[in-house]
RNA sequence: GGAGAGAUGGCAGAGUGGUCGAAUGCGGCGGUCUCGAAAACCGUUGUUCGCCUUCCGGCGAACCGGGGGUUCGAAUCCCCCUCUCUCCGCCA
């Protein structure tokens, strides 16, 4: 959410930035000043109505104490049709806060200054590319049917339990995928983060303040009885944490790393390109996310794509890193890397992280605010969150990539921790 | 699920209709003292909105879990909701 001082301070600054996003603010924000500003004059009304009404009230107050009962009555009868007033104005300004503040949440996050425009991911900005690309056999088989050979991942068993998009993990599948769980949290510990487990439903207030809500509630699992939502990622219950607070800035940055579940009912995206673990309703995801001081996000932001690059580099896997274009970036982003890995069988980038720099945009959802030592004014921090990893794809490409006449060959790193270093 | 108690500032904890944004203690910050530190003492200490101000800031409004009501006036009275705790039941 944008916050009002700039909508009012950098009009035309704003309609020209979310042009970058290929978003038409005009209007909006010409809704939003107009009702700002009778919301101001009415507030100013009421302010001095008041002010007065309770200067009244006090003299009552004295006069009562004094046993100046006549006086006091006397008094009571001048604040009738005043009382009234206050009433019908301030009656006025509920209405109006609603409406701006349904106006204001519909703005997008403005792009950082050096996010290009564009429509999708053609688009996208190629930053760099390391690996080598596998040159697999002509017999080499795409992962569903490596799955399905070694019998490591169950899809028809999930649709049995739950439904199409639920696999059920066996064996060497769910000991890998633990593997990498505990390898990706490990490496954040390393880098310093701090493990979190979070609850993986969430109210609503929740699910508001990291931006799911109310636009993307179509995307989320929804416990009707108790108004929970399951979480599509870890970024929303760790973000919340720091909702409604104010941190001192020697307290920054606070790095924070969890691994959970996510759940995502992703309607009417299902087609041609979803097959095997290319798309799923629920997946593991290991999720970094940082607060921090708005003078040094930008740093924190290329650390993280640090961070991320040098996971997939120790996974032996072919990645790429885009620079997401205007049109591509999701509603809350200022800037946002993707992470993709060749798929060496399907022969396509798969993304698997998504790094993105919010700046203030979820603080000031989130009301987290930090205050300099010694200062009195709050700002707002910079949130900033990125996959590192998510995991379905990062298994397709490895037993993709990795395949060899024996079997499915581990990457080094992960030996540690499967305990084996083939799925044959 | 049944019965009861409660929700006050960073924390603890007073306050049951009238200058209460709220006593007191702790913590935090600044100072005195000290070579320095501790202790002691003094001072200070919330957030949001509006108006004014070049800065420092000033003035006003609102906020004692959330929403509504009574009243000239509500932390205090009434109603609804949410949450927490205790006991019982059930239970990984």
């Amino acid at each position: 959410m944008l916050t009002i001082n700039l909508i009012r301070e950098k009009k035309d600054f704003i309609i020209e930035r979310l042009n970058v996003k290929n978003f038409k603010a005009e209007e909006i924000i010409e809704r939003i000043l107009a009702l700002d500003s009778s919301r101001r004059e009415i507030q100013s009304k009421t302010d001095n109505m008041q002010a007065e009404m309770n200067q009244i009230s006090r003299e009552i107050g004295i006069l009562m104490k004094n046993g100046k009962k006549e006086e006091a009555e006397a008094a009571k009868a001048k604040t009738y049709s005043l009382k009234e007033e206050i009433k019908l104005l301030s009656d006025k300004i509920v209405p109006i806060d609603i409406d701006l503040k349904n106006e204001i949440v519909r703005l997008p996050n403005l792009p950082h200054e050096s996010v290009a425009g564009g429509h999708g991911a053609d688009d996208n900005v190629k930053v760099r590319q390391g690996g080598v690309i596998p040159q697999l056999s002509v017999t080499a088989l795409p992962h569903w049917d490596l799955i399905k050979k070694n019998n490591i991942i169950d899809f028809d068993l999930g649709i049995k339990l739950t439904g199409a998009g639920f696999p059920v993990y066996l064996g060497k599948g769910a000991k890998l995928e633990r593997a990498l769980i505990n390898f990706f949290l490990d490496e954040g510990s390393k880098a310093g983060y701090r493990e979190v487990m979070p609850p993986i439903v969430v109210n609503e207030d929740s699910g508001f303040g990291t931006g799911q809500l109310p636009d993307k509630e179509g995307q989320m699992y929804h416990a009707n009885l108790d108004n929970f939502y399951l979480i599509p990622t870890a970024e929303v219950p760790v973000t919340n944490i720091y909702r409604d607070v104010i941190l001192n800035a020697e307290m920054l940055p606070l790095k924070n790393i969890a691994y959970t579940p996510c759940f995502r009912r992703e309607a009417g995206s299902w087609g041609a390109h979803v097959r095997g673990l290319n798309r799923l309703h629920q997946f593991d995801k290991v999720e970094i996310v940082r607060i921090d001081h708005p003078d040094h996000s930008y740093e924190s932001l290329t650390e993280m794509v640090n961070h991320v690059e040098n996971l997939v580099s120790k996974l032996e896997l072919p990645y790429r890193i885009l620079k997401l274009c205007g049109g591509d970036m999701s509603f809350t982003s200022a800037l946002t890397y993707d992470f993709e890995v060749w798929s060496a069988a399907q022969k396509r980038w798969l993304e698997v992280s998504s790094v993105s720099n919010f700046e203030s945009f979820q603080a000031n959802r989130l009301k987290c605010r930090f205050k300099e030592k010694g200062e009195k004014q709050t700002r707002l921090v910079h949130t900033l969150n990125g996959s590192a990893l998510a995991l379905p794809r990062i298994v397709a490409a490895i037993l993709e990539n990795n395949q060899t006449e024996s079997g499915i060959k581990i990457p080094k790193v992960l030996i540690p921790y499967t305990g084996f270093d083939l799925i044959n």
